[in-house]
DNA sequence: GGTTTTATTAAACAATTGTTTAGTTTTGTC
DNA sequence: GACAAAACTAAACAATTGTTTAATAAAACC
């Protein structure tokens, strides 16, 4: 196997872990093993568990922002197809990603590593940015309100989606739904979220179909 | 210093330690320094770290299911009057306790500790199923709407607090209200968090003021 | 094919972890 | 004030942590 295709597995492997069991309490050992790798590797591969940590954010976090960025200077889609789809991507790229979401979660709460803080700050401000400009975009189009909140819009859309991956459980529960297959569930809670989030943003935005 | 009051004051210290450094992150030597009482006090009173932790979880989650059932039982408020009750009691405990819903969050992601995950369903279940009665008081009144999903609905309160919270400095950055003293931020937060929740509540629950 | 670079390993490293021990001080009870 | 229970302490405990080392194997290069 090739260098790099090793290091995406440790990756992998590593990501597995901290979901389950936080960044501190996974050792090296344990990620060396489920990877099947010497422990020797990760210090060798990435300098430090704290770098693999870093490594693991750049690569999951890599064209996320280029993705949003395309949509929206796409002249084709009006304003709430855009956030349509913004939120359909969203609730589709966490529920196929469930443990790097839970990790990133985690992150932001304890604000350890600096190098990781300053690529969450970019990539939010950037995001909160261009949301920006499509809220403005479609309130030059009179199809939305003035003095709309973006921060707190999107707060709501992550928000909503993070607690369902942490509730999946109850929710389930809750609903007598227990019996559904993972891809299953997924494709009912995508539905579910999209709706909900899609009322949601259409109060939020003044938006009226 | 009564043993009570000294076993509270040690928690405390480790709420602090745990918002910011996770629970495996701070040591119990951090914690006895931070308190100012000898390390082996801590195996003494809690008998071990993670009953520790049990035991602030159990201090802090008190009184929060009868508060709750309290107001859904009082028959001279209207059904949305409650809803408004409920979001402005939930915001202010929340930003009112950050420290400790930072640590329930992590520890919602992880579900390392059995004891704690066993408290956090029932009180979830708890409070869905007295949200649902709410709902269905509403519902007879002909104020709500039908087909509602209880869970969900909750969730995006929980979930835009908890991220309001952990993003609060890019909040404040966006809007360039980097100045605010520690109490007006809340005041400001709170306001803003009430008014956009009570927003989203009306939509979700087909309420019309 | 010899030589240098890279990859991999097992063992050792020093530091830190949560917990316990064995002893001391304080408190409460009669 | 004697005595038992509780509160408290410093030191020691064994286990585990992330990282480094020194040696070997594989690959790449000329």
């Amino acid at each position: 196997m090739e260098v790099k295709d090793k290091k995406k597995h440790i990756l992998d492997s590593a990501e597995k872990l901290f979901a389950v069991k936080g960044f501190e309490a996974s050792t090296v050992r344990e990620i060396a093993e489920e990877a099947g790798v010497n422990l020797a590797m990760i210090s060798y591969y990435f300098g430090s568990k704290e770098k693999m940590m870093e490594s693991l954010f750049q690569e999951r976090m890599i064209n996320t922002k280029l993705k949003v960025q395309q949509l929206l200077s796409n002249e084709h889609i009006s304003p709430f197809g855009k956030v349509e789809i913004m939120l359909d991507d969203y609730i589709k790229k966490v529920l196929e990603n469930e443990a790097f979401y839970k990790i990133l979660l985690c992150e932001q709460v304890m604000k350890k590593n600096p190098e990781i803080i300053k690529m969450l700050r970019d990539l939010k401000m950037g995001y909160a940015a261009m949301f920006t400009d499509l809220v403005k975009e479609g309130q030059k189009k009179k199809v939305f309100k003035k003095n709309i909140d973006v921060v707190l819009a999107l707060n709501t859309m992550t928000g909503t989606v993070t607690q369902i991956i942490i509730n999946k459980q109850h929710y389930c529960e809750f609903n007598n739904i227990e019996v559904l297959q993972e891809e299953e569930l997924k494709n009912f809670l995508h539905s579910k979220l999209f709706d909900h989030l899609k009322n949601i943003f259409k109060t939020i935005l003044g938006y009226e179909s």
